[in-house]
DNA sequence: ACAGCTATTGAGATTCAGTTACAATAAGGT
DNA sequence: ACCTTATTGTAACTGAATCTCAATAGCTGT
């Protein structure tokens, strides 16, 4: 987490940017949690812990741009309208599969996909930034309930 | 085109839902160009064609949820906002990169990374529905400019 | 061919995620 | 400590998508 922080300071030095106790209380609350996140989501939790009684949501919506720029978080998938992220530092890169019934989200790292789509990617001399790789369909509880 | 216009009928009937002029619209013009589409651009497209002068677009919005179910359309990637489709019928299986910088989306398909896609599905008894496997990042002339 | 049930339509209001405008504030180099 | 200007919060706004509701028109049975 303090990790991540001191990534963001050094992010805001190189691109003529100020670092905030705003900015600063995003990243921790982000870091401190493992788990998915959309703007709404995050803020409640900030707003719940009391860690600050005043952060505006629209500060989240103008972090996020640069969090993804910085490498801090990356884009997971969308969650009817809102889009959902994740933290990547400390924690392995991998995708998602999403139940359509339960909404259970499982992640899963193929290695082979990633090399072949860099492969992919290299043959056609494309420059890959980001990639979002997620497959709906029915959980292993959720089809045994839909045989029945 | 005719042959998804068929299928769309035999999927009203299975679900003892009506087949409508709007809806045979909506199917015809979407399979007449072989392009990706938003609802705005698809419903600009019928009102310049004047092909009928007054379709909704909210028509179009009830529509994609069975289209998609019927499986004459998927979801293709997201644009700023808004849910870009495009039509299966006729059409082989791909996924899609995105140039970041002048947007042009290129269309790619590697079978190995769908069979190991569907292999990893089946371990652990996941039925995939459907799949997103979007890859953003700069294209071949792109990178020659940001070069410079 | 007709009647009646009800799915579907279009217009307009509404929701909700995300953006923009702007005045007040405060970070950080000097 | 000062001064420049990036950043903040409030509130207004945009744009995609959904909902409400009265009017319309498919389909089914007769």
């Amino acid at each position: 987490m303090e990790k991540a922080v001191q990534k963001f300071r050094q992010y805001c030095q190189d691109n003529g940017m100020r670092n905030t106790p705003e900015r600063e209380l995003i990243i921790k609350e982000l870091y401190r949690v493992d788990e998915h996140f959309d703007v709404d989501r995050l803020f409640l939790r900030i707003r719940n812990r009391h860690l600050k009684l005043k952060l505006s949501k629209v500060s989240i919506y103008r972090a996020i741009p640069h969090l993804l720029k910085a490498g801090l978080i990356r884009e997971a998938f969308s969650d009817s309208g809102a889009i959902c992220y994740e933290h990547v530092l400390g924690h392995d890169h991998h995708d998602h599969m999403k139940c359509l019934k339960c909404g259970e989200v499982i992640e899963f790292y193929e290695k082979e996909i990633d090399e072949m789509q860099q492969k992919m990617c290299d043959r056609i001399d494309f420059e890959m930034v980001w990639h979002v790789h997620v497959i709906g369909g029915y959980c292993k509880k959720c089809r045994k309930i839909n045989r029945k």
